[in-house]
DNA sequence: GTTTGGATTACT
DNA sequence: GTAATCCAAACA
């Protein structure tokens, strides 16, 4: 069953903590998210909305549940979700899943053989489910739909810790994380 | 028109 | 430890 409508419309941070245990389903692929982490529009030096005036533009031009792709170091998609909320709007970066469905596919677009990892990172998942720049602007949640995400019944114990990979604001608890989960990146924090 | 700085990954 | 490789923003 996919998750309701108005999931996107809770504040970044809970909502990123809630998508822990989701299914991310891709085409013939899916998987379980296990790692997030949140970014907010307003006071949070490390979101692109600090910087970027074109993220900015996005909030304003796109409804909750768009996906926000951006390619980072000349080389990766990273994939986002736009979250809405009364308390503030932000978005959720999809760190890693792990793999469901269509394993066979991913094995094969990724050229690597450990499932472990296979979308154990941003930019491994994106590579792995095959989105990439023409998904940006897509949405999770209205049709005609590429991924969106689905209610599983995971008990999933999830941790907090800080954000990873980034140079400003870096002390906030705004990752999350399956607990002792195989699949979430590598760095710091395991 | 040129420079700069990334929400990373895979390989040595 | 570090090379790979692109875009938007900022500067001149």
């Amino acid at each position: 069953m996919q998750i309701s409508s108005n999931f996107f419309d809770k504040d970044p941070v809970s909502a990123a903590k809630a998508l822990i245990g989701k299914r991310l389903v891709c085409g013939e692929c899916s998987g379980i998210v296990v790692e997030t982490e949140a970014y907010a529009a307003e006071n949070d030096k490390a979101a692109h909305t600090f910087t970027k005036p074109s993220a900015r533009d996005f909030i304003k031009n796109h409804n909750a549940g768009t996906a926000y792709i951006y390619l980072n170091y000349g080389m990766y998609w990273l994939a986002n979700v736009l979250i809405k909320g009364k308390k503030g709007n932000g978005f959720i970066l999809i760190r890693a899943i792990r793999p469901d469905k269509g394993i066979d596919l991913m094995i094969k677009r990724r050229g690597m053989k450990k499932i472990k990892d296979l979308c154990s990172g941003p930019g491994k998942l994106t590579i792995a489910l095959n989105i990439g720049r023409d998904d940006h602007g897509k949405s999770f949640s209205e049709n005609p739909k590429k991924f969106w995400f689905e209610e599983t019944k995971e008990k999933t114990i999830v941790t907090s810790d800080k954000r990873i990979g980034i140079s400003r604001s870096k002390s906030l608890p705004w990752r999350f994380l399956e607990k002792d989960s195989e699949f979430v990146s590598k760095k710091k924090g395991r």
